[in-house]
DNA sequence: CCGAATCCAGGCGGATACTG
DNA sequence: CAGTATCCGCCTGGATTCGG
């Protein structure tokens, strides 16, 4: 049975990198990242950390991370609602990853 | 002189892998980059490969990567119109880290 | 064979204001 | 402090058509 079915998502599907790249190769997941694997944050304090970024995207940006396992969301203090952000395991292997990617990008430029 | 003045761009730019990431962070960059670490390719030979791209998305990834300095883009062959892309020093450089990118994720998964 | 041109939908990302 | 809600511009990316 099949001798051509199933042609679908061959190559594409066949690049691994892809998968990752659509959740971390947004704007800010590597900003975010970096700062994550320090040390913990609250919110505002990723908000004020990044220049730039609107806490819209750095909630989605953080929700986003946080479905893909990369971030652990941690609610504390019932009072002045507390929350905070770490790295889960998988979080900071990846942000390895990452940082030689930066490494190499700093060295070999990052284009004009 | 200034204490405060030149906050701009701080904890953005400083994360050095976000460069990279707006070049090759897009949708079929890796897979082209993928098949032109193999061998050199012509143009509809990377459409046919590359199942589920269109032709118009397959010259702005091209011309993507060859702005960057990723990619060299040879036309030889006066009469057929026949064009070779490989990849450059830096592209076949680059290729390395997102091959060991994708090493990771296959082994940690890519998330749901 | 190798594109460029046009059209169009959808998602990313920014600004602003409001909530608990 | 930690978000949510709304609006809106822009860019990515797909489909189709046309040209060298």
């Amino acid at each position: 049975m099949s001798t051509d079915a199933v042609v679908t998502t061959a190559a594409y599907e066949a690049c691994p990198v892809t998968g990752v790249l659509r959740i971390i190769g947004d704007k800010w997941s590597p900003a975010v990242l970096r700062l994550l694997a320090e040390r913990g944050h609250g919110f505002n304090e990723l908000d004020r950390s990044i220049e730039g970024i609107s806490r819209r995207m750095l909630t989605r940006t953080l929700r986003s991370l946080e479905e893909s396992g990369y971030v652990l969301r941690t609610p504390y203090g019932p009072a002045p609602a507390r929350v905070e952000y770490t790295l889960t395991a998988r979080g900071r292997s990846l942000r390895e990853q990452l940082r030689a990617l930066g490494q190499w990008a700093s060295v070999h430029d990052t284009g004009p």
